[in-house]
DNA sequence: CTGATTGCAAAGAATTTGCACTGCT
DNA sequence: AGCAGTGCAAATTCTTTGCAATCAG
């Protein structure tokens, strides 16, 4: 997972908007490479913040126009990861495959996960609905394995409460 | 898709939270009501003017307040529909099959599809990962199978703008 | 009774927009 | 040169919260 070719997939990118006659702006160059290099998923806020390490004077208007510029060019996917923490949407560069991501409520980690059997699903939706697919999310949420043992432990003694838990449970008013 | 059997369903939710010893407040049995009987996805906006129309002190608080609730007592399903219109959330009563949604970003319409595939990829998945899987949410985003055809004669003429595609190239700045 | 639930109105988080200015190609 | 892209700050959209009043069990 995230496994990064470096500057090699940056200037695929790169070559990809150029080849689409995008214009390539300082500001573009940058938020590009932020989001090929970055080792996790990236937010709006987090990427402003990254860009504006290198270049105080970006915009995080230039950043919300640029990652929709980029979802329309379908270079980007754009994750709600399961609204694990507020509504905020992460974005990743679309990679060959397909995949999913499984996130775990009570840790927070995210995992992911790819099958050929997604790839069948797929192929079989796009035949039997006549479907033209552009965009696959799909998104699972539970426990991950770690969690699963730590939440019998903590079942005994207290009962484990974790972040997605914790924000469902005050929005519940439990 | 949408096979509401009607009352038996309500009832079936209205005593699922009796069991669960959940307090049953007049707002909540009317809300509780007009999600069961939707016949489309509902969003909280909706969701309040129905339950307006029916009694025009419940307040939005309560909606957001109640579906938070039935969200974590796993009763409905939050769904996105890839964000086709705005970034509001939509509900829908959980049923005994996961089923995806495919929204069509020329048309808006949102289809469903349910598949032994699915089934089969989350058992591999839970097997695989070890993850407990508690939620899923596959969404796909493309064209019908109308608006295909209708693309390629439109595309021949004036090249088709959607739903979707209109809000992004509004957002790209296109 | 008594704590859970509600209404209200104000706050909050995330994202978008109008407009004047800047900078690719 | 000329239009796409940007910064800025205000506006929007959707959702949440604090608190006093109300209601189910």
């Amino acid at each position: 997972m995230h496994t990064l070719t470096g500057p090699a997939k940056r200037r695929a990118l790169l070559e990809e908007l150029a080849s689409r006659h995008v214009r390539l702006t300082a500001q573009r160059r940058l938020l590009l490479g932020i989001i090929q290099e970055a080792e996790r998923h990236l937010d709006a806020a987090a990427l402003l913040a990254a860009a504006q390490a290198h270049d105080p004077r970006v915009n995080r208007a230039t950043v919300y126009r640029t990652l929709a510029l980029l979802k329309k060019l379908a270079l980007i996917d754009e994750l709600d990861l399961m609204h694990l923490e507020g509504e905020k949407h992460f974005y990743e560069a679309k990679r060959q495959s397909d995949h999913m991501h499984l996130a775990c409520f009570r840790c927070g980690k995210i995992l992911e996960y790819s099958s050929p059997t997604f790839e069948r699903l797929k192929a079989e939706i796009a035949e039997r609905s006549h479907f033209a697919i552009s965009v696959t999310r799909l998104e699972i949420g539970g426990l991950c394995a770690d969690c699963r043992a730590a939440g019998r432990d903590a079942a005994a003694t207290k009962g484990g409460d974790g972040l997605k838990e914790q924000r469902a449970n005050a929005r519940a008013g439990l």
